[in-house]
DNA sequence: TAGATTGTTAATCGATTAACAATC
DNA sequence: TAGATTGTTAATCGATTAACAATC
């Protein structure tokens, strides 16, 4: 009701055709480093698992365009995409949940080439507090919202258990925080007005786990190969 | 060429669906905390966001069925899910890489739940090598394949730098693994008989950022709701 | 020019949704 | 019984693919 955002509907783009975009980026970079100048869709293709005739589609969303009989200059496609997919963009974000995975994530190396930032970090357990990770200290998640506010930071990346998520994204929203990139394995509850994204590696692991459990089937008749 | 295998086609539900299932078992799991015994499509669509008419069709793909005019039966739904899913089914797994990432994953709660058992550990990182996470030893990576082997371990797990990657993911192909969770931004070369599920939290990352780039443009016009 | 590869159209294929008879 | 909700069919909608004229 009110206001329903067209989500399939935006920016001509589809959703699969976005979703396929940062894998021929990534491809291309590779292309960068190994000196080619020109990629074929067929090559972006078979690189990345996806039929050629799909790769010219996708990529005819962009304005940029490829030079028929030659194909797509890599450099300027990459730019392109960076451009696209807001890679440019700088993306100031406040982490909370300073466990393993918040780690990780603060030390994730490439973070900085997809623009992101991360500014803050929080935490309510007492022995983490005051830890300064990547130069970036860690301050008690009560600070949260006013400290976001203050930096003007639009990102919250939630990595604490599932229990604690929705407050902390209640946090956040009072922050003034726009979009969540939610590594808890809850939904949340949060107005329209804020995007967020879900990253849930335990339904990942249960599609993981669907598919041994009927390889296995297979396995049974034709053991070994 | 040579033995295509029919993704789309395998086993009878489609991909979309299978997606969706491990939603619907989460908010099974909650339901069941909450004392209910009878959950309806609507209902179990409105908490996971999905049309009433799509779960009851996702869901006739299994055979438990519900009762018309009354719903679904919450634990033998949940059962039925947990064995379709091979949640039951236990899984023995190697784990390369004990950086943050890979701690994260191995201390993860509820991973067991799903029938996940990290059963070996393994770093090239000397310093590494020999501490004890979660009373499992971590061993050199030149031991992989062979231990591997010995365990009869047939899921491994990459938590490497993305340069590393395709060694490790070598290595757990010579060591008789089936099935690759890969983590690392890679692309891997396996043989057709393994099977690997990408892990690619970059891409995630290039999506939220796209997402944020348009959403800003939005604000531009219209700021403030 | 001949060969290669694009961008795009039209045909196919698959997924979602609405609607409703069947059933509790 | 009346009300509710399923399972499934048919209609709609969207995504993929094949094919080819246009172009370098």
């Amino acid at each position: 009701m009110s206001r329903r955002i067209q989500v399939g509907d935006e920016g001509g783009i589809r959703r699969p055709s976005l979703q396929r975009l940062p894998t021929y980026y990534r491809r291309l970079l590779e292309a960068i480093e190994e000196g080619n100048l020109i990629v074929s869709s067929a090559e972006l293709g078979s690189t990345t698992g996806v039929p050629a005739a799909q790769v010219r589609k996708d990529l005819s969303f962009l304005s940029e365009t490829g030079t028929p009989g030659v194909g797509y200059d890599v450099r300027s496609l990459a730019t392109r995409l960076e451009e696209y997919l807001g890679l440019t963009t700088d993306k100031e974000a406040a982490l909370v949940g300073v466990g393993n995975l918040g780690r990780a994530l603060i030390s994730y190396p490439g973070f900085a080439r997809y623009g992101l930032h991360i500014l803050a970090l929080f935490d309510r357990d007492p022995a983490t507090i005051g830890q300064i990770i990547n130069g970036c200290p860690v301050l008690p998640v009560d600070q949260l919202s006013t400290v976001a506010r203050h930096l003007g930071v639009r990102l919250g990346i939630i990595t604490v258990p599932a229990g604690a998520a929705q407050d902390v994204a209640a946090l956040m929203v009072q922050g003034g925080i726009r979009a969540i990139w939610n590594f808890a394995p809850v939904r949340l509850v949060v107005p329209d007005s804020v995007w967020v994204q879900y990253e849930d590696i335990a339904a990942r692991l249960a599609l993981l786990s669907h598919h041994m459990r009927r390889t296995q089937m297979v396995d049974a008749d034709s053991r070994r190969l």
